[in-house]
DNA sequence: GGTGATTACGTACGCTGTACGAGAAGGGTA
DNA sequence: TACCCTTCTCGTACAGCGTACGTAATCACC
């Protein structure tokens, strides 16, 4: 029996992990990290389950590769230019980058093997530190202060309900409407004043975190 | 038929939401929450997988709980008091109690509907910061800041391979030879004179990101 | 005795990841 | 031509998952 293009070294590969673990972040950011399976993806590219574990060890592998590719997406610091400036557009690119892929967020628990693309981000990362005359241990406490901020606001905005684009105030609404008992005075003074205002965005109010943390980290004298 | 302490209305009713719950947490922290299946909640309490369905709606709902559970942990500010002081509490106690239960952090990007415990505590740091003298404005953004930092510190914990309390130096060795091929200088520089010094402990940096964002938050005048 | 509420669970369905092994197609060598 | 070896695809099967549905046992009360 024959196989259109079917097995063997046929004409050009059509398959490779490259294009799998592709799929495979499409297909999360389509539909969600759980909707992710490898039936899923499989028929998503035209093929059989088994066919993929020629290119992947197993499903575990791909979600490493996923949370490495989602990496690749982030700005890494290149050698010279303001140090601020550096972790500035650092911070915002991976909270970008994170929003694009808020499922990214919840994997970073459980993965457990960082992958080339997280290790050279963070090599160049606290390379810039280093040069901007940051010690070592210095460099160890403003990058972990910078990264909890940054993965910290990011999984805050990935429990956020706003699915869609819509603005907060359409779907705050509904939500606040549960408190009218008045056993939420502050939440609801938030949700009225702050959150449901034509307008606001949350995401707007990681500038204001960042530019503190900068503004109080500093390198050389104190330890 | 009969059953020794079969169904119905027997003597007393021995399973209860509350320790389908309990069970639930226990099991979580020993096993992981990958290893909490409704087959295993079942088994580890000594009846069968359709019995749990009486008490509780589904998976769902039991981790929403969980969650929750976990909220009711964290100290919650009381009135009166110096507004750092009672930020500090909170935050160590926050930490403290993700450590307990590291899967807990992952949870919090897929629930998206609080409990009780949750929005009491929400509502009490809420109220503390506002008698501070925070405007609406400067709680929403202190909150935000102080809540990010916190579970990002505790993400980034969660991530840490350190498993067991062993010293970080005894797991971080191993890892750290596979730099040998000098490609990743600042991270072994890193690893070599801070995660592997003796003694060192990553938890203890949280306190030096916390004082720092406590030190530069402050009520009133600016917005 | 009958009835209804409460509690327990047996069976079964569709889903998951993946171990195992069969096979198809091409290249290389004899 | 005949053989084998590598590369790639996939069928089958199994154990585990969440849970819909239906049944049955026991008690309280009429």
């Amino acid at each position: 029996m024959m196989k259109d293009s079917g097995a063997g070294g046929r004409d050009r590969p059509a398959l490779s992990r490259e294009k799998v673990l592709q799929k495979a972040l499409e297909l999360a950011d389509k539909d969600g990290i759980a909707a992710l399976s490898i039936r899923s993806l499989a028929q998503s590219m035209g093929t059989k389950p088994m066919t993929l574990y020629y290119y992947v060890a197993n499903k575990d592998q791909i979600l490493d590769s996923l949370v490495d590719l989602v990496f690749t997406e982030i700005d890494t610091p290149e050698p010279g230019g303001d140090w601020k400036e550096q972790m500035r557009r650092r911070a915002h690119s991976a909270r970008e980058v994170l929003r694009r892929h808020p499922w990214a967020v919840g994997l970073l628990e459980s993965r457990k093997a960082p992958g080339p693309a997280t290790l050279k981000h963070h090599e160049a990362t606290l390379g810039a530190l280093r040069a901007a005359g940051f010690t070592v241990q210095q460099t160890a406490r403003a990058y972990s202060l910078l990264d909890s901020y940054i993965y910290g606001f990011a999984l805050q905005e990935a429990a956020l309900p706003t699915a869609g684009n819509k603005p907060m105030a359409e779907v705050a609404g509904p939500i606040m409407e549960q408190f009218a008992t008045g056993e939420y005075p502050y939440m609801v003074e938030i949700a009225t004043q702050v959150v449901m205002q034509p307008g606001y965005d949350y995401g707007n109010e990681f500038a204001y975190g960042l530019e503190l943390i900068l503004d109080a980290l500093e390198p050389a004298p104190a330890g």
